[in-house]
DNA sequence: GACAGCTAGATGCAAGTTGCATATAGATGG
DNA sequence: CCATCTATATGCAACTTGCATCTAGCTGTC
């Protein structure tokens, strides 16, 4: 879930990790902690999905700049089809619609 | 999810593991280990979301029955509504909802 | 200019989850 | 008798996450 919503927010835009971490907060999604996102991003980056440049034209401390490949932007589609899975899964069986009911 | 798709199957009917495992596969939800599913059937009768009894009506070996307890259909009740609330949140973003756009 | 505090990233350790392989044991069929 | 199916369980390794802590640059204040 984590990786998803971190490529959501780097889909039109790039972003460093700091910012991610206080965007996630702002934007209702969980609470995660820094270090957690930034060794997912580095995590990501090691499988293709993100890739990253310092960036030093800002004041304060360098950062590293993310932005998605092509590959995570495959990844972040996948995953949006399987969640869309999961809840049709899920209301077919919260609905009643499982397979021809038995009491408990 | 592994959980919320084990109380899903859970909701209407009692179940064990075995049955699960196959369910899972036939649902549509991921392919998950049986030791995995077992684990975690384990798991959540430690957490008080479902409860089990042995059952040696049927043939073959003692099946573990397990149906969920109301603390089950209020994790499963949260769990939908997390599920919502991710989906929301990734549709602002993929939406260009985000905030402000600005280039990569 | 010394020092506290903010920004930005990283890592060691512990806990939890999962996959893979394997073990146990009852039942069934040839 | 033995192979196979059903049903549950576990040891080990890999990965993820939270918590705590560390490093380092920059800013504002006294």
């Amino acid at each position: 879930m984590l990786n998803a919503q971190l490529l959501a927010m780097l889909k039109d835009w790039t972003a460093y990790g700091y910012e991610l971490a206080q965007k996630l907060e702002q934007a209702g999604f969980g609470n995660y902690n820094n270090g957690t996102i930034y060794r997912a991003l580095r995590q990501m980056e090691g499988l293709g999905l993100v890739s990253s440049i310092w960036d030093t034209s800002s004041t304060g401390p360098a950062r590293r700049m993310y932005s998605m490949t092509h590959a995570g932007q495959l990844f972040l589609q996948n995953w949006l089809t399987l969640l869309a899975l999961h809840r049709t899964a899920l209301e077919g069986f919260l609905g009643g619609l499982g397979a021809g009911k038995r009491p408990p």
